[in-house]
This record gives structure tokens, C-alpha cells and sequence, in this order.
DNA sequence: TCCAACTATTAGAACGTTCCAAAGTCAATG
DNA sequence: CATTGACTTTGGAACGTTCTAATAGTTGGA
């Protein structure tokens, strides 16, 4: 509370040690709740700390020890309501690990995660999650490959990346959605949005071929249109799989945002989406319940995901670990009336 | 590059110095970049901290020099768009002037709120923005209050607080809105959402009055209907605004997510809002544009007032800051489709 | 030849902690 | 009365920078 005396100068360890007439390594091990000393030691010591408003200074400690709690946490979109939800699980387990998170939001410019990486390195953090920005390869990320620094990759796969690695089971995810579509009777199943470039659209684009191979259907490369990953990329890829030749009644979109813009263009034209034509997106953000009509979406667990990533770098910065993880989380199918269940009930009960 | 050659320690300074030939204090001055160097020197220094890998240590910097590059962010509800567009804005501004943000979500707990400052002081960021949590009362802050640290305080007003704040005019947005929905016939109009522990709360529900007044109509408690500022807060608040004995015919929402709420709600009761009823919100988060019907609601410049907060804390820590600032941004009322404006037409081109 | 005024470089203390090795206390034991 | 061992406490180096003041080296003018 109160204001050292005279100078200007913070008050440190040291002016403690005076005032409660012990060693500086006494009031060391004091702030680290040592068992060595003495109770009525301790109290004499922080009752000192108490007076004299004593602010410890981790920076301090940080060069002495050669650590820092730190961890560096690099999105790539945080303007996407999914990558928010990832960020805030990422948050909270840093946070209850008792470590501190430093962002950064990296809006799909390599450049500046290449930028941040070097800087957070220098700012010494003990470890980091990322989710990639667009564009990265595994060259980019060779540098912190060579276990010198923790590190996970969260929600995009690197392609020939030896690091660790969690995210959503995408292929099993998409078949999953495409499957529950043709149950439905859709035939014609176009896949819109994102780019061949993104591993995640490739996984995704997988699973939809795997189940409309099962089925014996169409599933070339006429059937999906892509479009940049956002509710404006889900308009405009609607727009051109309505101009196409053979017309698709149902749509597999690459994520939540997506199949929003896409049902939203969808309506202005007179569809009516659930039952004219079905879509389904992919995440389930809290959006997804809200849309008109709510959209069924293949909910990717996505603030556990970002917890069991946190989870995995601490273990990996504890040396805990059991070495290089790649985690592939199981999703599952959020049935509501975007994709066309005329008939099908609304299986959930509304929540969030 | 390439790792040193036998240790496992990192290398330092002085190591480049030995390498280069030269003393530490003048690798120090390659690092910043100083021209007392002469250039022949310094290509010597910088070949020598390319060949063996340096890595700056900021750490040991900023407890020479008593002061760091951090910048702290504490935000109430990450998973709310509106301050994930806020925490954009912030970063992004925090970024460009070469700090690097420390980030705290503190989902609107109080006591992590606390928790959080004491450890921010502690890593010693040079500053502090934050949208304080619920209930954030001015002798919560009373300790940063005293210029000690530089701190700006945003979106949320804490009365009685003599920091730096900025936010959006609350009162003349909801004013305009309301006046908006009078214009269009609208007599009985509801304000819905948030609580009257809320500065924000009171600030819209003040520009709510203000309208209503002046065009002589009832604008007392009983329309007014409290709930959590959240989309299932604007159900519920909705429900109950339906149930009351003088059913209105236009709702006033505390914010966009409230708005998206009752309007599903409504939709969901039968009610085709844009013609039978009106619902404005409050942000203009992305979503709003793609809610069914397209949201009319007020835009706060979120992402702008983010940037800008930062600026002020910016001005703040380099000292050429004019002190406490109070800046309460215009707002904007973007007419789409929710609030009843059946003749008026869309004033916008779709565009995120 | 000497001094002034540069330019370029450097030695070494300082920043606030932690940690190691050593030392002081005290009661019990032989 | 010395010795032991458990329990507390401590001095001082070390962490990797920056910064001040001082030192060389060089040039040019008197």
C-alpha cells in the first residue's frame, strides 16, 4: 500500500530484508513459501512486504532462473468466432497452469508470425501455440522444430511439421455431416468454401468424397466451389454453385461461417433452406444456434481442443511429455434444421 | 542458425563480442542500431550473430533498463464478438507500436480480474487496458489509480474512477435508434437486456428515455425487461416483454447479441420481425448483418475505439499524453431490416 | 609540436532476483 | 565438555543486458 519513503526507486527484496532485519535470501525463500524458515521469521518478513508495498519482480527472477512463464499464443484469425472459442480455452488452461499468455493475432499474414515467432523467442517464452496462418510451411517452422522450443500446432495441420499437433478428426467429421445429408435423400451434394491450399479443406473435402463414394455419387472436383473461409466467401460460393450446370439441393460447407453466408445467400434468393435445399457447416460456434435457420454443424469441441493443446505444451515444457502428440479429436453431428431434416425432430435442446 | 558449439548455454553478448573481436558494450550498440559504430564494425558484429545463432534476451534488457515492452489486455468476455473485435483493434494497435500485448480473459470474475492486475504489475507491463469485468468498482482500481501505472479503461465506465476511459456514446446511439423505431410508428417500445448494475446498461437505457420522452410517450420501468447480456438472455427477456400487459411492438436491445436473441425468439413465436415487430441492437458486430432479418443496430466503431484506446495508453507510457483522457466515440445507426422499415430501403451494401 | 574536437570503443557497475556452499544455533548424545 | 545432526539463516556470485564515464585514435589548426 504505502509508498517506499524518499526515492523513486521500487522497493525490492532488498529494502525488505532491512526492514524486517534478515537476509535478502531470507526474504527469498519467504516468497517462495520455503518450509526452511522459521513461522514467526516468515511473519516478521511479510509483514514488511505488507508496509512497504513490496511488488515482486518476476522479470528479475525470470534471468536468474533462466525461465520465464510465458507462453506464446499465435492465432491466426481472432475475428473468427471459432478461433476466439479456441483462444479462450487456449487462455484459460495457460492460466490455471499458472503461466501467462502473450498474444498475437496474426490475421493470416505470414510475414508477421514469422515476425512474432522471433520475438516472443526473444521475449523468452517457455513455450507457444499456434495456430498456423495461411501459407506456413513446415520450412517456416523449422528453426523451433529441433525441440529447442516447445511447441504446439493447433487446428491446421503443417505438412511435414515434426511438431506437435491438435485438432479435429476433419475427415471423420465431414463424412459424418455428408452421410446424415444423403440419408436425407440429397443426391446432388456440393462442398463449398476454402482453398485446396489449406490442409484442413483437403481433410474436410476428404471426408465428403469419402461418403458420396460410399454412396456411388458425383464427387468431382465440378462440385466444390471454393471461396475464402468467411460469411462473405460462403455468399459468393453459393452464388456459383446455383449457376452451375447440374444444381446441388444440399451443401457441405467448410466451416460455421461459411454455411451462414451461404444460407443467408440462399434465402435472399427464395429458398427456403431446411427443407427447398440443406446445409451444413462445420465448428458449431455459438452462432450456429441462432441462424435462421439454426444450422446443423458437426461441432468440433473446439474450446477443449484449445484446453488439450495447452495441456500438451505444458506437459512437453514440463518434460512430462511423452514426446511429440498429434491428437485427432472426435467431433460429432449437431442436427438442427439447416440440412433439411423435414422430418427429423430438433434433437437439442436449446442452451447457449 | 547454427547452436553453440559445446555448452548448453545460450549464447550471449559477450559471446558475439569475443567472436566479433570486440567489447560487449559495442555489441550492444550494433544491437540498437546506434551510429556511433562504424559500419565495418558492425558488419563484423552482425556476421558473428548470424553465424552463432544470438537471440536478443529482453528479459535482461528490461531489468537494466527498468522497463519492458508489455502491454497489458484485460477483456471481460472473450467469447462475446464484440470484444473480440475490441481485443482486435487493441492488439493490433499494441502490436504496431512495437509492444506485445499480455492477455487476460477474465470471463466478467472479479477476483480474477484481481488476480491478474497483481500479476501484470509484477511481469511489469508499461501499462494496462482493460474492459473491467461486472461489478469492477472504483476502489478495485484505486492502487492503479494514483498515476502509478498507465492504464486506460474501456467500454464499460467505472463511476467514481479518475483513469483514462473510452467507449462509445452509449446514451445519443440508443437515442438515435430509438428515435429511429418512433419514426417508423412504433408507440410501445421496449428496452431489453443487460442490468442496471451496468454503467453501459444505464448510459442506453438514459438515450432509450431520452427519445422516448421527448416524443411524449411511456418510457418507465415496466418496460424495461433486464437479462444477461447474452443471445439466451435476449430469449428470455423477449419471453417476458411478450408476457407483460402492454405487449410492445418494438424491442430496444442492449447489445447485438441480445437483439439476435429476441429475434430468434420472435421468429420462433411467429413473428416476422422487420413487419409485426422491430428489434434494434447495439455494437454492430459481424453477425449482425447476417441475422435473419439483417440486424439494424448501432454501429459502436468497436474496432476503432480498441485502436484508439491503445493510442491513448501509447501516448500515456511515453509521456506525451495530456493526461486523463474521456473519449466517448459517435456511433452510427445502420438501418437494415430488423427494426420494422418496411418502406425505407436497405442504406447498405453488404460487404464483410 | 601541442591541443582541441572530433570519432569510435570499452571497462565495469548496476538492475533484482536465485542458488550454492557455508555457517550459526541449539538440543541431545556420548 | 566435545561432537553430532537437525534446523535456520546468510554472503556473494551469477544471470545478460545497458549506461556512464573514461579511454584511445585521428584530424586539423595554431
Amino acid at each position: 500500500m504505502a509508498e517506499p519513503r524518499g526515492s523513486r526507486r521500487p522497493t525490492t527484496i532488498v529494502d525488505i530484508a532491512r526492514a524486517a532485519g534478515v537476509s535478502k535470501s531470507t526474504v527469498s525463500l519467504v516468497l517462495k513459501a520455503s518450509p526452511l524458515i522459521k513461522a514467526e521469521t516468515r511473519e516478521r518478513v511479510e509483514r514488511a512486504i505488507e508496509q512497504l508495498g513490496y511488488v515482486y519482480n518476476r522479470g528479475a527472477a525470470s534471468l536468474r532462473t533462466a525461465s520465464t512463464r510465458f507462453v506464446g499464443m499465435i492465432i491466426s484469425d481472432l475475428m473468427n468466432p471459432f478461433f476466439a472459442e479456441l483462444a479462450c480455452g487456449i487462455e484459460d488452461a495457460i492460466y490455471k497452469a499458472g503461466y501467462v499468455p502473450i498474444l498475437a493475432n496474426t490475421n493470416e499474414d505470414a510475414e508477421r508470425q514469422t515476425n512474432v515467432l522471433k520475438t516472443m523467442r526473444e521475449y523468452g517464452v517457455a513455450g507457444i501455440i499456434m495456430s498456423p496462418a495461411r501459407g506456413t510451411t513446415a520450412w517456416n517452422l523449422a528453426e523451433f522444430a529441433g525441440a529447442a522450443m516447445p511447441m504446439v500446432i493447433t487446428m491446421r495441420r503443417v505438412e511435414g511439421s515434426a511438431l506437435s499437433y491438435v485438432g479435429p478428426d476433419n475427415r471423420s467429421g465431414a463424412r459424418d455431416a455428408v452421410e446424415h445429408l444423403i440419408a436425407l435423400g440429397h443426391r446432388d451434394i456440393a462442398f463449398l468454401g476454402g482453398y485446396a491450399t489449406m490442409t484442413t479443406q483437403r481433410e474436410r473435402i476428404a471426408g465428403y468424397r469419402d461418403a458420396m463414394a460410399q454412396a456411388g455419387l458425383r464427387h468431382d472436383d465440378e462440385l466444390v466451389f471454393e471461396s475464402m473461409p468467411t460469411r462473405a466467401g460462403g455468399r459468393e460460393a453459393v452464388e456459383a454453385a446455383l449457376k452451375s450446370i447440374r444444381r446441388p439441393t444440399a451443401f457441405m460447407c467448410y466451416n460455421d461461417i461459411v454455411a451462414i453466408g451461404a444460407s443467408f445467400a440462399l434465402s435472399e434468393r427464395g429458398f427456403t433452406v431446411g427443407s427447398d435445399v440443406g446445409v451444413i457447416g462445420f465448428d458449431d460456434i455459438a452462432e450456429a444456434q441462432h441462424n435462421a435457420p439454426p444450422l446443423t454443424t458437426v461441432d468440433a469441441h473446439t474450446r477443449q481442443l484449445g484446453t488439450y493443446a495447452a495441456d500438451v505444451l505444458m506437459a512437453q515444457i514440463q518434460g512430462t511429455s511423452p514426446g511429440v502428440v498429434e491428437y485427432f479429436g472426435s467431433t460429432r453431428l449437431v442436427v438442427r434444421r439447416s440440412c433439411g431434416a423435414t422430418v427429423a425432430p430438433v434433437r437439442e435442446r436449446i442452451s447457449a
